[in-house]
RNA sequence: GCCGCCGUAGCUCAGGGGUAGAGCGCGCCCUUGGUAAGGGCGAGGUCCACAGUUCAAUUCUGUGCGGCGGCACCA
């Protein structure tokens, strides 16, 4: 006898050994013909593996988030097939399911084209249709190694033999084809169902190691149902509609051009956008106490080679030579210069924490495949600033840093925020016994901050730990922000010393922190997690007064004078062109407010008020107006 | 940087070895209207750059530059 237990705590019993299949039968027609695998003693088996003892047994079904990951996997073990058998001579190597889909990563001297992907998916579709049983095997290393360098399959045989010893070596076969997998897999092809597509083709490296291969990887894209996939589809062009590269160019904001690869040119409303959370900053920061300075932008080379820079970054510094053939570097970050300002004079413990703080602009020749819009540039100005302390103040300084950083990024609407914890890598300099006070001091100060994080391991900066804030925008990206990094190695390479209570000198520490990082990244993040419909005190123009017929002229221009006596951004549109065209061309500038004023809006001094995206209007009395924008376009904090 | 795709009007895109096309936008005119596109006319192009093939190249080939998607990178 076999006693079965199920997650609902019952639990059946079967004569003898007795496979998922069977007990997902047993139980019922709807659960069997869902079920996709089963989890045995929480180990994911298929559907054919037979249990042969007492055992706690899942039944997964495709509804399931683990249902979904396996017709991913199986998807993609598909479109394998279906290349290899289109494709003679096409090497395969890996294809796992990833988020909303799945890849394979194919080896062929001749590149795969979008061209090709009609043919392919109509072979996926026959492969289904032939409902092909999905066997697994289990082989000894050597015939696995022998079975894939006969079949010309270098990769996978390379893959053989580097597992480790003692792991079973499973291939699945389903029909001709047979690959090397752990599995587990759907009990046969016809399982699938045919809701999948290929997506896109892209380059990537045998290992991820760009010294090994290039492989040819094939996306696509798989779900349960078509209209779970049509949906998908729908979601990738809503997401498509809030890049900020385009929404950059419908609002007018910025634009990128050939001659400055990586800078961004900003317009009138996108640089009235910076200023305005460079003005929010200033403001939180010297609330905050740190003191703004601003260091140079070209620093002799002996500064970075002091600094460590010109050996570990040099790749990434733009250079230039004086009419003394000294070298001149951009900075491509602000730290060298904030210990020089620190260095300059004396300075008493009684003076620590000091917080330096710098917009600064920095350039970094990024790899040309790395730039995006303004999330990824090579010109760039960072909210930076360091904060030198004492050891015993990195607790409190690393906390008071937190709760100023979480208040800012809520003031700008971003509730979610991820905090990643990096600890030691491999290679570092300072002791262990440093480290180790490092990483306490910055767990127990982000425990006291309330912040729960999720851990890093050994991604920390050679110089000591850190954290990652990442901000989650409304359709659930990430984007890296914000840092905080404990640097003990600095401080020493550049020789800044206090003097303390002893009398003696002293290293200080150095917190390296950045809360919107760039401000180009976090505009574009900003523009992506509104879709361009930003909150008013952000918005470039706030309001528009647009007038229905020529009569309004003189009372809107006097509507618009008034907004402007209350610091509101405005634009006036007297143009002859039909109400219904004004709000139309307004909202899809997504300007926040418009007030509409005809001739009843004049006689009374009102105003009909027009939210974006709001599907009525409201009159109100002029002042009123005034006054509720004026607070609600007030800059927070 | 590597792989693939792409580069035609301000934008989105069609076209194709021999006077360059559309929609939107822009300008002018008509229209003075009540909350997401009123009508007419018109202007606008080094078809990314250079080289090659050809009687002839925006079109074909090569190289370069740039964009997009990944990979690698993100100190």
């Amino acid at each position: 006898m076999v006693a079965i237990t199920l997650p609902d705590g019952s639990v059946r019993e079967y004569d003898g050994a007795v496979s998922g299949a069977d007990i997902a039968a047993s139980i019922g027609p709807g659960l069997a013909k869902a079920a996709v695998i089963v989890k045995i003693d929480g180990v994911a088996r298929d559907l054919a593996h037979l249990v042969d003892c007492d055992a706690a047994v899942e039944i997964v079904t495709r509804d399931s988030d683990a249902g979904l990951a396996l017709l991913r996997h199986d998807c993609a073990h598909v479109l394998a097939q279906a290349v290899q058998e289109l494709f003679p001579g096409t090497q395969i190597t890996f294809g796992p399911a990833i988020e909303d889909g799945f890849y394979y990563d194919f080896h062929r001297k001749e590149p795969f084209s979008p061209d090709d992907f009609a043919a392919i998916e109509e072979r996926m579709a026959q492969i289904v249709d032939r409902d092909e049983t999905i066997i697994r095997e289990v082989w000894t290393r050597a015939d696995a190694t022998r079975f894939f360098e006969e079949a010309g399959e270098t990769f996978k045989a390379e893959h053989v033999a580097g597992l480790p010893d003692g792991v079973e070596i499973t291939l699945y076969r389903q029909g001709d084809w047979i690959d090397l997998c752990t599995g587990p897999h759907l009990p046969s092809t016809g399982r699938l169902g045919k809701s999948f597509k290929l997506m896109k083709l892209a380059g990537a490296y045998w290992r991820g190691d760009p010294a090994k291969p290039q492989l040819q990887r094939v996306y696509g894209t798989c779900w349960r149902t078509d209209k779970e996939l049509r949906a998908y589809l729908h979601r990738l062009e809503e997401a498509e509609k809030r890049d900020h590269r385009r929404l950059g160019r419908e609002m007018d904001l910025f634009h990128i051009q050939e001659e400055a690869v990586g800078s961004i040119f900003w317009h009138p409303k996108g640089w009235t956008l910076y200023r305005t959370c460079e003005t929010y900053m200033r403001r939180r920061l010297e609330a905050g106490g740190y003191d703004e300075v601003k260091t140079p932008q070209l620093i002799d080379r002996g500064l970075w080679e002091r600094s460590g820079h010109w050996e570990k970054f040099r790749e990434h510094m733009f250079t230039v030579d004086d009419e003394h053939d000294r070298v001149l570097a951009l900075k491509p970050m602000n730290c060298p210069g904030h210990v020089q300002i620190f260095r300059q004079g004396i300075t008493s413990y009684r003076d620590l924490p000091i917080r330096m703080a710098e917009f600064g602009s920095c350039h970094r020749n990024e790899p040309s495949g790395a730039l995006h819009g303004l999330m990824r540039v090579r010109a760039f100005t960072q909210d930076d600033a360091h904060i030198f302390c004492t050891e015993d103040q990195i607790v409190s300084e690393t906390k008071r840093f937190c709760d100023l950083l979480m208040s800012i990024y809520r003031d700008f609407g971003f509730e979610d925020v991820v905090v990643k914890f990096s600890d030691r890598p491999e290679i570092r300099t300072g002791e262990d016994a440093v480290w180790d006070r490092a990483e306490r001091a910055l767990v127990e100060a982000t425990d006291a901050a309330g912040l729960p994080y999720t851990l890093n391991p050994g991604e920390g900066a050679f110089y000591g730990p850190k954290l990652e804030f990442v901000l989650r925008d409304t359709i659930g990206r990430e984007w890296q922000c914000g840092t905080l990094q404990v640097d003990f190695v600095l401080p020493e390479r550049l020789d800044a010393s206090y003097i303390g209570e002893d009398g003696a000198k002293h290293r200080p520490v150095m917190l390296h922190r950045a809360i919107l990082g760039s401000f180009e990244r976090f505009i574009g993040v900003l523009i992506e997690h509104y879709a361009g419909r930003l909150p008013l005190w952000l918005a470039p123009v706030q309001v528009v007064v647009a007038t229905i017929t020529s009569d309004g002229d003189e009372y809107a221009r006097e509507v618009a004078a008034a907004c402007k006596a209350a610091s509101l951004r405005i634009e006036c549109d007297l143009r002859n062109e039909k109400i219904n065209y004004k709000v139309r061309e307004h909202s899809l500038a997504k300007v926040p407010v418009i007030l509409v004023v005809g001739r009843r809006e004049a006689d009374e001094r009102s105003v009909a008020m027009r939210r974006l995206g709001g599907k009525k209007q409201e009159i109100v009395a002029l002042d009123d107006a005034l006054a509720r924008l004026a607070a609600e376009a007030a800059m927070p904090g």
